[in-house]
RNA sequence: GGGGAGUUUCCCGAGCGGUCAAAGGGGUCAGACUGUAAAUCUGAUGGAUUUUUCCUUCGCAGGUUCGAAUCCUGCACUCCCCA
């Protein structure tokens, strides 16, 4: 099982900087080496810029060796300004245990999935630095810790000088994030023998930081590997849609969505994303590759990245529940559903409620409904859009202006599905 | 301080007393095509009604007129030129 992975780190484009790769490889050359990466609980989920790091941690198990995720409830109080333009908000206490609940819980089900191909469980270690840094006393913490870090190596990192030239500058409080992520470098190197962490191509700062404080404190070698921020072809971030981030938890972004938002990666940016973000091997990558060349209509590279992460992150269920989606979504009529299948299916949907009786005897004006369930803006531009045929009930084309909806249109018990145009739904439920 | 130009429907922009809910473009929404892509093509695009009319809209407030986005007066704001 055990392979080079620095190797194939480079080989997947992994690798932004990193510290002497040589020295590294050797360090890594026997089984067994612990890896970290950081997580801050900046919100109650993850989201998909964590990706490459969680599955950083699953290739470092995948290798060999034993994946280390450090759950910055120290550093959460804080604040990173690394790739910040700005002060953070603090959170409040509730705010920030809800947070490190969520974010441990992703953490774990990520690292034991068995999506993929590694089924068998690698030891890991989830970590809190809170758990370290909560008795340390701030005199005993700038003896033993800051004496050792020079002033002019702060200032010289890039998050804090890009930050000092902007007018909102950064707090006292900010700039001593460094020390701390630096701290913990260390602490797990003493308590854990971990020597190598990983991170997004911000972090080098704070990451060169922990392999100085290593040197000084400890006279020990540390090894530092950042990846490339994931972007798109056209520069902006990986994971960002116009309605937001696309987070891992279901609550946040259905198993739909998230399927989705992979199914539409361009073709330029799929080849990328499957060598970052799945555990593909290099020869089924490049004949992914080679097939998106030849035949991009077929979109095999989409669907099976959409497929990989979506069991990774939702597991089968997850992935059973987004492919039944993605039929309903872009097929056929509906029937032969019950009302808590619709419900699941349509989470990401807006629905209204409608008084029962309303079917009774003529029925709702088809019209009506589409404008009470904000489908349409107006009667005018409601009838506009069912006589031009952009009007469905449940996935069924109406283009009759005077359709009234009865019982006899009920998709399940008590539920319709209304749909203008090709992607936008609404859900009338009547009880 | 003096002189000039302007303010139009989501945006840009035409309109110069009736035929103006207001050209054209963009955007948006539907349809066709398609790979759930891009491009293209078609239709629609103030509201209510449904085919007939009514209501609201052209910086704001008044006025002239049978009739005003269009003319007049005042006010507000924007831009340009000369000192």
């Amino acid at each position: 099982m055990t392979h080079d992975l620095v190797s194939d780190f480079q080989a997947r484009g992994l690798i932004h900087q990193s510290t002497d790769a040589a020295r590294l490889r050797e360090w890594l050359s026997v089984p067994g080496r612990r890896v970290y990466a950081g997580f801050d609980p900046t919100a109650d989920s993850l989201h998909v810029g964590h990706l490459v790091a969680l599955v950083l941690l699953r290739r470092v198990a995948h290798a060999g060796h034993e994946p280390v995720a450090l759950i910055g409830g120290a550093t959460g109080m804080i604040g990173d300004p690394s790739g910040r333009s700005e002060e953070r908000n603090l959170l409040s206490p509730d705010e920030l245990a809800a947070n490190i609940a969520g974010v441990e819980r992703q953490i774990r089900a990520i690292l034991l999935s068995d999506a993929g191909n590694n089924s068998h469980v690698t030891p890991h270690h989830v970590v809190n630095n809170a758990d370290w840094m909560r008795g340390v006393g701030y005199l005993e913490f700038l003896r033993d810790v800051g004496k050792h870090v020079p002033l002019s190596q702060m200032l010289g990192k890039d998050s804090v000088k890009s930050r000092l030239e902007r007018d909102g500058g950064l707090s006292y409080t900010e700039f001593s994030y460094m020390l701390l992520q630096a701290w913990d470098f260390v602490h797990l190197s003493d308590s854990l023998d971990c020597r190598v962490q990983i991170g997004g191509s911000d972090q080098w700062g704070n990451i060169t930081a922990g392999i100085e404080l290593g040197r000084r404190l400890r006279s020990r070698e540390l090894h530092g590997i950042t990846c490339p921020l994931l972007t798109k072809s056209d520069g902006t971030k990986m994971g960002k849609t116009a309605s937001g981030a696309i987070w891992l938890d279901p609550r946040r972004t259905s198993p739909y969505r998230f399927y989705q938002y992979w199914i539409n990666v361009d073709d330029d940016d799929a080849g990328r994303c499957l060598a970052r973000l799945t555990p593909l091997s290099l020869d089924e990558l490049a004949d992914l590759d080679a097939k998106r060349a030849a035949q991009p209509a077929a979109r095999d590279s989409q669907k099976r990245l959409a497929e990989e992460l979506t069991r990774l992150v939702h597991g089968d269920g997850g992935l059973a529940a987004a492919r039944q989606a993605t039929e309903i979504f872009f097929g056929a009529e509906i029937g032969q559903l019950d009302d808590s299948q619709l419900a699941e299916i349509f989470a990401d949907v807006p629905s209204r409620e409608f008084s029962r009786s309303v079917l009774d005897g003529e029925g709702l004006l088809l019209i009506e409904a589409l404008t009470d369930t904000g489908l349409a803006q107006s009667r005018g531009a409601a009838r506009r859009t069912v006589e031009q045929g952009g009007a469905y009930v449940n996935n069924r084309r109406i283009a009759d202006p005077a359709h009234r909806l009865t019982t006899n249109d009920l998709a399940s018990a008590s539920t319709l599905v209304l749909r203008s145009g090709k992607k936008s739904y609404a859900i009338a439920r009547f009880q």
